[in-house]
DNA sequence: AATGAATGAGTCTTCATTCAT
DNA sequence: GATGAATGAAGACTCATTCAT
């Protein structure tokens, strides 16, 4: 029990931590973030976040996992619950998009200070858009076997395309040059996608709560 | 004259530093480049370098302009050289696109080190990106009142989306995930962009040299 | 019994920890010694540790006092074993070098790392050889008197002189260049004591075992 | 011209590190000297340290090179000034003791702190001792052809052991338990040295200027 | 104009030691 | 008695920038 009780403080403190680097990382950014100022964020010393984690970097790629993590499991669910392969797809494209929207700093961290951050970062960055762009492409593809989009795409490219997109809308709101609503911006690239696919858009989506 | 000889040859220098720059900080990144490499690439002196230019953020910022306005110009010629909004629209980002593909080290600058870089740089970077996407918007805008395209298209958002498509396709090919080269990349992206707008893809677009 | 019983673990305990400091401090050396990983050797936590020892000095110290009662003792148990002031001073010399010869480890930590481990060290390593210095003088005295040796031999540096010498056949021996046991080196070296006093060596020697 | 007034400066601030260096080693210790105090010490900044040094190890080894480059010049000075080669060896071993017992500081960082101070230090004190040793030893042997000294003399043992002796005289003047100077130690010593060879000391040594 | 020696603020990291449980 | 999470002081090292020459 005592035990227990330690093992639940220390795991509350990691937390504390992994949150106070978040906001740090977001701020300022991987090199100017200190390890100094997280520490001081997550109330605890220099010694204390040294003992949970390896050193900065390993702090940072455990904020990527974890976000990382978030992030599949919310594109996996929003997945689950659509019908056919397009509407997965396009589930999936939007679920990234709320999740970055609702997690302003994550998406900080992801879009901007991760790739610039130095070789390893921008390597695993890469590697889990990859993930996304390649579950894309394999539920367009999907949707290609069915006859619902186009012979003609490259569903490659088509998955990286929509990313993209998806991407680059995301970086325009986090400048906030527009303040209107993510959720609205998709609508607005909802019909977009599927008229380029060669698919009839979906009557009245109203997956947007 | 000697005045003139001295003009030309500080100039000259001035030039040999941009370049040791942009090959220094496309290897490493902007914050693992060190004001030192450069000025031994550029074979001046610490203090040469000083010379020419503030600071290492003034040498960073330098280069993007530098490569701003090279990417301007080529994008100019592109757009010129087409008639109707639309191709004008297409060819604009297939410079862009060929641009970066003719010069990866720019492209890594840009579209990974200077966003990570620091507030400044992301600032000027995402200022740059949104004058093109400005760009390509009204070329889309006046399309859509020529009627080559649906009256429904928010412009706004496509213009974002097919720069974000460009982007991450970009992206992908930097990674050199895909051998392929960028011009059949943007082939295979062509038909997808001018169907999602309800347009026509051009017949034979032999745009490519 | 429950009490002694708890004493005598916590002894265990001790010496498990003082086995562990052995090991650790002679294959790293006093600074680049970690008290973790003492501890950790000693399969006991690092507040264990501090319970037994107040820190890491006073293992250090605690295991260079262990180790002078081991040497003095083993030097005593020689010297009485012997008859006259000469050969005990003989048997002393090589009962320091033999035991030395058969704890690389303590030799380690008694003639490389104490003395550059810093002042109170190095200070507390002067004194026990100090004492066995002056125990050989004092015997080399004693010959002296009896007329053993050459009334001109100073024996304060005579002794110092020997044990020097000792020391440096044992230091060259820990850096393992004379893989020849010690013993053999001993027998090389006592011609020389012996000689340089002006007294005849031992006709057949046999104290090596 | 400039350039080489420069250079002088950069030189003697060189040499002002490095005794600096020499003095806070020899105070502290290894370990226990800090980078900051020895760049105070040299009216430098730390930075001004690194520019002349590649780091704290570095700075040790120029040091011990330095002193091991003046040991070896004054030691084969000596060695040349003598004619047969016992008194040869006999002024190598004079010529360590006077150079060290000139510099305490050099004594105390080449006997004390650097065999402890690391594998590194330890190993690189160790090959110079060697190199006297060796040096002692081949002169013993031509003693030896020559009939000067018995022939059952290992001369490499007896080199060990006499350099061993004046090192352990080294040593306990280190200490300051013996005020006497080191040169009436030595002449303490040199009949033993001789005696022991089974070699007549020179009549009146008067090498001692 | 150019050099390169010098500066010094700032960083990450280590580790002996403490102490609540 | 034991644990291991937490502390915080200290240290080596980097590097953009300055400036005497």
């Amino acid at each position: 029990m005592t035990e227990q009780l330690q093992q639940a403080r220390a795991l509350r403190r990691r937390d504390r931590i992994l949150d106070a680097a978040l906001d740090v990382f977001a701020a300022r950014g991987y090199h100017e973030a200190s390890v100094e100022e997280i520490a001081a964020r997550a109330e605890t010393s220099k010694g204390g976040l040294y003992f949970h984690f390896p050193g900065k970097q390993a702090l940072f790629l455990a904020l990527l996992e974890w976000a990382h993590r978030e992030l599949r499991r919310r594109v996996d669910t929003a997945v689950a619950s659509a019908n056919d392969p397009l509407a997965r797809a396009d589930a999936a494209l939007q679920a990234v998009l709320r999740a970055f929207g609702r997690h302003r700093r994550l998406a900080r961290i992801f879009l901007v200070d991760a790739p610039g951050a130095g070789p390893e970062f921008h390597e695993r960055v890469l590697r889990i858009q990859e993930e996304f762009i390649e579950l894309v492409r394999e539920l367009l593809e999907a949707a290609k076997q069915r006859g619902e989009i186009e012979k003609d795409v490259e569903t490659a490219v088509a998955a990286r395309a929509w990313f993209g997109a998806v991407h680059s809308v995301l970086h325009g709101w986090l400048l906030a040059r527009s303040p209107r609503s993510l959720d609205l911006a998709y609508e607005a690239l909802r019909p977009l996608i599927y008229r380029s696919l060669g698919a009839a858009p979906p009557r009245n989506e109203d997956g947007a709560r």
